[in-house]
DNA sequence: GAAGGCTATGTGACCGCTAACAGCCCCGGC
DNA sequence: GCCGGGGCTGTTAGCGGTCACATAGCCTTC
């Protein structure tokens, strides 16, 4: 999106006397040119002399116009907004995706539009309905799982469509995202094979929270494999993580002393609960091993670094923007499925063998 | 724009036969009433009768039609998009801002529209272009400091805009946020009377931070009318600020070791610094007091309660969005200044008198 | 020097919706 | 019976751009 560039000039440019919004005509009057010409000259498209160039650029500079891209969507039929929706943005994955979509979509033309629905379905749906009242070109969602009625939008609403974060699935169109459920079991072997056999899980409570769910049922069938069960669980919701994970991991170490991994699911209850043992003096890793998921590296820096598994948050930020800017400038295929591979950071909290 | 996609769900609406995205033509066939009632309906404006009402809804429903905003905008004149600009969204500060917006735009039609600068100038100018291309009821920007073309656009945009986080300065329209200069003075007001004299700064390298750089600036100020000045100083850029602040500590105390304050431009740096400390054996708040600033709830749980200063985060969008809202509605008011008090949470890391 | 092909610009018809107004029907009051 | 006034619905004219096409010059080319 080019703008008249602006020289340096002191002034501010001169204040809109009407108060009336700039259009092309004004611009157009100014330049002595028709509006098609201005227009062209704005959207550098079409061949336009270099002279009249000029002129336009400088009419719309010194009127301070700025174009109207309602008037011009609606007429070109083409917008270059993406949805993107999540579920929060106090998780820190989420804004974190978010920076690898903008950065993919910075010089595509595209420009994102973030949305966050609080883990609420019927949030989403008026979201996306919100969304797509505004034609974008294509939606990013986070998770697979929907309302039917958007579900119904998304595949009605004629655009390329990518659902982030999970792979585990029914995808609508396009999926971009690591399995859960194959994380969660990667971790009940890594757990394993260093031979803790007494397990806890930490988790949050959010029924809507399918990834952390999926992560579980995974971590609890490969452990079933090796016959193993989970002896105990906590759950929680709402509060600072951090302090959570403290409180959590003192309950359950008094219930079930005996326990000598705690699963926790997402990496700031799993420092919490780091930094209350180191504390308490307990053996990390030797009597009781820690790990968490997300490798957000926010965490770098503790007094021990936490066991965790890559989301690969940024990267699928990436290619879900890749995906959307693909399709959205030639010949729409759709369907794609990406599946990134979340890798195992052993860090300091589970025993090297 | 269209794609095939499969339709094996059990009975989704049905699907846009011709790909042509649906228009209020088609629902108002559908219903056999005009387009101007369709439209009314679907607004809730105007005198519909039950009956034509139920018609259309039903009518609607069934097709899967999603209302076209950028005609609708276009023709009222109307647009119920806030567009919301800050620097990044990683520094956890933001998303909370954002989720102040959101919470507060939630019941007012008003929809809230984000864009990232990175801090950097030219891409707030660039993202305040694009967004105000779309005609919004209102602006939210971060800081005072904008270019001189951005200020332009913004005072001519004809609509509310509210900077935010900072009232130092000089605002285009309204303002709502905290006094940096100020929470500096008081910080170091606090540290004074707590007895400590020998004082190191901590912060961010980043030369568009110009809050951390008041927050600095007031905090110099109040030392020298105490007669003290800052006696040593680190800065750094990227990386993980926890990390950071551990080996900015250890750095800065191996070169002054008989400093017995250090201040840190935010949390994050702060608690890394604590967690050093503590290993270290260092007696904190005996021989050593520790201050950020943001107080970030994300740290309850810490060993040790860092002393911060809140910044108000989540209240500050609540304001902004409010101002937006109020004038967006009624005769346009504008200029309004709101500065928040931040509150000085002394924690452990200060001695008490 | 006429035909053909550029390049640079202008012309009208929309894009999908809503504001404003016009009309119709039905009611009650005098 | 006529009039006035609601309640409900339809009609017309844009909103501010862009598309497709027409047009005017000018330069080749033979």
């Amino acid at each position: 999106m080019s703008r008249p560039t602006d020289p340096d000039t002191r002034r501010p440019l001169p204040r809109n006397p009407a108060l009336r919004p700039l259009t092309l005509r004004d611009v157009s009057e100014a330049s002595g040119v028709s509006e098609m010409t201005v227009s062209r000259v704005l959207r550098n498209r079409g061949d336009v002399s270099d002279a009249t160039r000029d002129k336009v650029l400088v009419a719309a500079k010194m009127l301070g116009y700025v174009p109207n891209k309602i008037a011009g969507a609606l007429a070109s039929q083409r917008v270059n907004l993406v949805a993107v929706v999540v579920p929060s943005l106090s998780n820190l994955v989420f804004p974190e995706v978010l920076g690898g979509i903008s950065e993919t979509l910075e010089d595509t033309g595209l420009q994102p539009v973030f949305g966050v629905t609080n883990y609420s379905p019927e949030r989403e749906e008026s979201v996306l309905y919100e969304m797509l009242s505004w034609r974008p070109s294509g939606v990013i969602v986070a998770g697979l799982e929907h309302s039917d009625a958007s579900r119904a939008m998304l595949r009605n609403a004629g655009i390329p469509i990518v659902e982030i974060m999970d792979v585990d699935g029914d995808p609508i169109d396009s999926v971009v995202g690591i399995s859960h459920v194959r994380a969660g079991r990667e971790m009940a072997r890594a757990i394993i094979s260093a031979g803790y056999r007494r397990i806890g899980f930490l988790g949050t409570k959010m029924p809507e929270d399918y990834r952390a769910r999926k992560r579980m049922q995974g971590f609890e069938a490969e452990l079933a494999e090796a016959g193993v069960g989970i002896e105990d669980r906590e759950f929680y919701s709402g509060g600072s993580a951090l302090a959570k994970g403290r409180e959590m991991t003192a309950a359950m170490l008094a219930r079930s002393p005996n326990l000598d991994f705690l699963y926790y699911s997402n990496d700031m209850i799993g420092a919490g609960g780091l930094l209350w043992c180191l504390e308490k003096g307990i053996d990390v890793p030797g009597k009781l091993g820690l790990a968490g998921f997300n490798g957000v590296d926010l965490l770098d820096g503790l007094p021990r670094k936490l066991a965790t598994m890559d989301a690969c948050r940024r990267e699928i930020g990436q290619r879900a923007a890749e995906i959307i800017a693909g399709q959205s400038g030639s010949g729409l295929v759709g369907g794609e499925r990406v599946e990134l591979t979340p890798r195992l950071q052993p860090g300091d909290t589970i025993r090297k063998l």
